[in-house]
DNA sequence: GTCTATAGCTAGATAGAC
DNA sequence: GTCTATCTAGCTATAGAC
């Protein structure tokens, strides 16, 4: 077997980029393969049935890097509930780039892209939900209550997302990142 | 001069409701001629630099709906607070017709478009924000309080539209609503 | 002002050499 | 497994009749 010239993770990072970045309709399979480090050619040897499989394959990159960078630590009762929050906002942090790079559950949410990668983008939105709200009870917070934080903090992360990049300033990001923070502070 | 066959806010709301959904690379002419009512090449009659001026007058239309409909609205001291946040949201709900549509000033905000039309993104933005700035300060709070209200009034917005299309369920976006509602209740 | 027809190009996808 | 070369369909945009 010839070896690979860039392996998985490599691969899709680069891809991942794009796709956030200008979203499913406005990625070329000529960018997706230069961001690569391939030619067009050898992407589909790699996901053969082309743009849709490659997209599905780093919205599953994703899924897993949160699963482990944001869900599972959220809900590791073996660190205390204030660390965890300090590690998770320092994930997300970097996981949208300091607030300059755009969310790519929001880039492929447009209509014609959701009915392709909609239950994928559910799932992950739910890992943010669900250890967000485990999270929240292990705050002290009922259950209601708890769920309703989740959601906020989820609104909180995409609509900053928005606002800073509508007022090409991440000011708001970073703001929501510190309300987020004082959410979970009992008064 | 022959009549026209589709009046300009007829056709720039057939326009919007493609662009808004489906983004600028997701939006063909062929789709954009067909919501519109006209041809392809009455299109370029209409707006002779295309795909560009089409969107363009798009955003202008979406900037003097919200001027009209949001920003004088929300500094219209003749109304009462309370009537004029009830009004507000009321707009608000139909122009995101309950919490189905996308934000066309989300949809347009992706790397491929961001930098043709960022300056017009840019200025719808700061009508919202403006205008809940002067409404918090009407409500009685400091001009900081009544700033950072007016923030997240709008991330509200950008968030909830954004995590009920992920979930597909406008139950965020309706609670957000009402929780912007709350926001301007002294307790 | 609107239309049909078409030019010129780039998209996604494939064939086949190495 | 990766590459160059190429196919077809769809894209933006234009020409010219009515």
């Amino acid at each position: 077997m010839r070896p690979q010239k860039v392996d998985d993770k490599a691969l899709l990072i680069g891809l991942m980029s794009v796709l956030s970045s200008k979203g499913y309709d406005g990625s070329s399979l000529n960018e997706l393969a230069e961001s690569s480090g391939l030619q067009k050619a050898s992407l589909y040897h790699r996901f053969p049935a082309g743009k849709k499989e490659i997209t599905s394959a780093v919205l599953n990159y994703v899924n897993e890097w949160i699963h482990k960078n944001i869900y599972l630590l959220l809900i590791n009762q073996a660190i205390s509930p204030s660390e965890r929050l300090k590690e998770v906002i320092k994930n997300t942090n970097s996981l949208y780039n300091d607030g300059d790079s755009i969310c790519i559950l929001r880039s492929l949410s447009m209509n014609t892209s959701i009915e392709i990668f909609g239950e994928q983008i559910k799932e992950t939105m739910e890992l943010w939900i669900n250890g967000f709200t485990v999270f929240g009870i292990d705050c002290g917070y009922s259950e209601a209550v708890a769920k309703e934080k989740a959601y906020q903090v989820l609104i909180n992360i995409q609509g900053s997302l928005i606002v800073s990049r509508g007022l090409n300033s991440t000011d708001s990001f970073k703001a929501a990142l510190k309300t987020i923070q004082n959410m979970y502070k009992k008064e």
